[in-house]
DNA sequence: AAATGATGTTAATCTAGATTAACATTTACT
DNA sequence: AGTAAATGTTAATCTAGATTAACATCATTT
């Protein structure tokens, strides 16, 4: 189990003694998904929340029109889950896959609340952790609505270039909420701008 | 200073002893803003967080082009901050404005830590809030790319029948990210529909 | 009651981005 | 190497929602 990566995460946050990295260690578990393969599918309850040690994830929904929009990209040192099915665990209206051949620390639903109280610094580190996730949330609900899809592009382009070389084009215009399309054209113009 | 509403409330996470409650009841303020005032203005540090116990605010964002756009409404039992500058204090971009008369209950950044320090349960308490917060988030993200503006308004219309009744359509339409001229003219199709 | 400001409506025109469809390029498999 | 599948591009047409502007209604103050 490789679990170090998740060890030194933690460490940004709290300080564990050996102990509790031991006991952690021991309540997690280790996994490795082939690309193509799903961590959680639409309809499931999700039962883990998962860090990402490599490889790299996308997490999505499809409508009633059968049309798929990708919430998130997950990469190493990243979180993925459907967390509003594991805090309520009812069925997810999110899928996760696996972009690339990926290995995830997972965290189950039923083990979590032993951790909680075991290692009550466990709780300040998930509070962190989810604070941080809602503030880039609501960033991104105000980038949605103030930006144009050519502004959310160079946003995203700035911000995580190195996943845009990992991921195809059309999955990025998933994400950005565009056509695949509209994103070759965005990327058009931007080079006759130069 | 009313602070029972707040007791209810957090008695649907955690139990506390009554000397828990007087504990906190001790360490958070309690303040009446007038119809018009700000919570936090754009720029400023965020210093609380705040429970509405009676009132409500809209918290929104001025874009470059001085565009307002209202990111979210609270109303009595819900929470009203920007918490990406309460977190990190760093200047808020957002601001929260009275829409009535509004009670508060704050919670200072500065106090925060000695009532995690005293009280181990509201590290809990806020993990869980924050949890609901981020999956409410996350749904806004998904129904912001998948439904039409007009299916975006009867959602709100639905979950949030009473609050519709308190505030301007102009809000309302910004907060859905449409004009107030396309949000009449949805009304009057509904109207039609009938 | 008149006047002022805030809120809401309607209609004409405009535009960012969607849709469709045909084609080009890259990747992976036999 | 050759073929099929996956990914990316271009261009024509279409549409949800924006913009502008004029007008209507409601609330508040004097």
């Amino acid at each position: 189990m490789k679990i170090q990566p998740l060890l030194d995460y933690i460490r940004n946050f709290v300080e564990l003694t050996e102990k509790e990295e031991a006991f952690l260690t021991s309540k997690v578990s280790y996994r490795k998904y082939l690309k193509g393969q799903f961590v959680i599918q639409q309809g499931d309850v999700c039962k883990y929340e998962c860090f990402v040690i490599s490889g790299c994830t996308k997490t999505y929904f499809v409508d009633e029109e059968g049309q798929e929009h990708i919430i998130m990209f997950s990469v190493e040192n990243w979180w993925t889950s459907d967390i509003g099915s594991f805090i309520t665990q009812t069925p997810a209206d999110l899928n996760v896959q696996c972009l690339e051949n990926t290995e995830l620390i997972m965290f189950s639903h039923d083990d979590i609340e032993d951790l909680y109280a075991e290692i009550p610094k466990l709780e300040r580190l998930f509070r962190l952790i989810v604070e941080r996730a809602l503030v880039a949330s609501q960033k991104r609900i105000i980038r949605n609505f103030s930006l144009s899809a050519k502004d959310r592009y160079l946003f995203f382009r700035n911000q995580y270039p190195l996943i845009e070389q990992r991921i195809p084009q059309y999955m990025i215009a998933s994400y950005l909420g565009i056509t695949k399309e509209f994103l070759s054209k965005i990327k058009s113009q931007l080079i006759l701008e130069q």
